[in-house]
DNA sequence: TCTATAATTGAAAATGATTTTCAAATACTC
DNA sequence: GAGTATTTGAAAATCATTTTCAATTATAGA
């Protein structure tokens, strides 16, 4: 989805479109890794340098809220967001530059419904995430 | 793994015994699902009353550098700790009673391969989580 | 285009989790 | 049992996040 669609969302939403929601909105959307709060203050600062950290929060807040952005996971801390993809899909990241790309496993929910059943759970949900190298990363070696 | 191999393991590593330590290891060694810091200080306090938060917070960290407990990720937070299970598993989650159960996924390792080469990675680890109800919150409805 | 109004903003203060500091208590070695 | 280095809890410091609030701004309607 692009940076236009996120803001047409957004208005249908009744939430008001100003400077500076596009520069968060642009900065998630066309980063190809998940970024913290801060990360995202300093890199929209630069498309609308008055950008304050709550604002950043709170746009990120309604982006979840209307499932434009999902909170990623990882080793050095749960607080970094991703665009998010249509439908359910599991990610696959480069612990080297840590970008992130979808994929889906639904040839897997099969098998996590009969684990669950060997423990006597029905199994609603699961979180899947791989880590690895990316080609790019390797051959930067 | 049980309580007492816990602590041999700590004093192997030159770590003292002390009571704080002990309430906050059987805490968590006993527990079937993961607690949180003020959890497990709440918890322990039952037995060694003038346990301090920071104690449960210096203890876990020295638990987790010798993998006896793992911290676990789910949407209520991250700040959760389980005690470790032996090689590698996976968890499987009570969504109503919380209660945490190992499972392993050996034969799921080569899925994993194939979806990183398809995308140009080489994974090199994975996070997999179920979530579900068991059985007995079934019964209990 | 102009105006009225409700939503949105950023700064500062408040909160909550975690970490650090430090003097007193203690486990362990000899 | 004495000496010493480790561990302790309380209080202070830190860091991410949330709340408060007066000023600013987007939008709807004149």
């Amino acid at each position: 989805m692009s940076v236009e669609n996120w803001l047409t969302e957004f208005r249908s939403q009744g939430y008001r479109l100003t400077d500076a929601r596009r520069a968060v909105v642009e900065t998630v959307a066309k980063s190809p890794r998940a970024l913290t709060p801060a990360e995202i203050h300093d890199l929209a600062k630069e498309k609308y340098p008055k950008l304050g950290l709550v604002t950043v929060y709170r746009t990120l807040e309604k982006l979840e809220e209307l499932n434009l952005v999902q909170r990623v996971h990882q080793e050095q801390g749960c607080n970094a967001y991703l665009a998010h993809a249509e439908g359910h899909q599991h990610l696959l990241i480069c612990q080297k530059c840590k970008k992130a790309v979808y994929f889906d496993g639904d040839d897997l929910n099969a098998s996590f419904a009969k684990v669950g059943e060997k423990h006597g759970f029905i199994v609603q949900e699961h979180w899947l995430q791989l880590f690895g190298i990316c080609e790019e990363c390797r051959e930067n070696e």
